[in-house]
DNA sequence: ATCAAAACCGAACAAAGTGTTCAATATCTA
DNA sequence: TAGATATTGAACACTTTGTTCGGTTTTGAT
């Protein structure tokens, strides 16, 4: 990709995440944006087609490089046998501590939402094969939703308690899921 | 209340509730509620101050109603001694079925999270009783969070699946709540 | 070093939607 | 009926959005 570009997407995903800090997503606008990434106004939509496309892209960047290892694993292997999904939780929740600073700031106003719609498609790969054979009177996909949004949603209640450790979170989870 | 007034917020809640079985919440417009209405730009502005405090009306009016109830018993009673969780939730979706078309209207595409939002200020009070007395090593605060966007994330998931009954969905609840 | 391609700039523009104002009109309640 | 209150609708300023386009800068390959 030609530098310039790179330093161009760098430099707005910088200055996005920086007023995520102070204000809430649906306040921000473009030019709030530009202005402090000090790029030109053409330049933003020939990279995002609007601020939600923007949203998306960051959202995708940071669950493809968390989300990647473990999906291999999955489709390869026999997700539940080969390390259990306890180990693979907390893995996932490693790695998501790297990124508290971005998920702090768009979690905790409007916007949090939309990370959370985008964080869900990724769970649902990731514990698509855990549901399975789950021979209850429950629907699967009751079950599938259940623990996506589970998940995700004790991801949320983390970032606004981020003392804990990702070990503790993991056992949180799973002394309230039905799912080991 | 005057005759005018009721009969104002009435269209109103009507040709917003219609709309939104059409298109999603964030693409309409208060040109076309008012349009639908059949009042002047005016009056809205008058009753309301945006769209989103539209919404916020029109949740608050149904969660007062479905609420009222119940959080009246919580407060004079022993909560989970007099009639118990199960039979207290159970209601509250009978309750919540007579409002299936809003609620699946809104809930389908974005605004859905507003309303979640507002659910859940309702659920917090509903729940939080029940959550006091659990002397496991998980904060109380992470529990009442989980149970509260547990039952959201059911009820979500039920405007989907309008098929199944409430009493249905309160045993998919219980089956997959640590909390009886 | 050169050069064509690609990216960036930035000002200007149209379009859409928002929220306010106000004088005239209609409706309600007492 | 009369005074109070609600509605009307057009006009308005304002904000934000997304596009356009001629000119400038940077890049990467030769």
């Amino acid at each position: 990709m030609d530098r310039r570009q790179k330093k161009t997407r760098q430099a707005v995903y910088d200055a996005f995440t920086g007023l995520l800090k102070k204000k809430n997503y649906s306040v921000i606008t473009i030019q709030e944006i530009i202005d402090k990434a000090d790029i030109g106004r053409s330049t933003f939509y020939s990279h995002f087609e609007t601020k939600d496309d923007l949203l998306k892209s960051l959202c995708t960047e940071v669950f493809e490089h968390i989300f990647s290892t473990e999906l291999e694993k999955e489709t390869t292997h026999d997700f539940s046998h080969d390390h259990g999904t306890e180990a693979c939780v907390t893995h996932i929740l490693y790695h998501l501590k790297e990124h508290m600073d971005f998920m702090a700031g768009i979690l905790s106003g409007d916007g949090g939402d939309l990370f959370m719609g985008y964080f869900k498609v990724y769970l649902e790969k990731l514990f698509g094969h855990a549901v399975r054979d789950m021979s209850s009177g429950i629907p699967a996909d009751y079950m599938l939703n259940h623990m996506v949004c589970d998940f995700a949603e004790t991801v949320r209640w983390w970032t606004g308690h981020p003392e804990y450790t990702p070990d503790e979170i993991s056992g949180f989870f799973f002394e309230t899921t039905p799912i080991k």
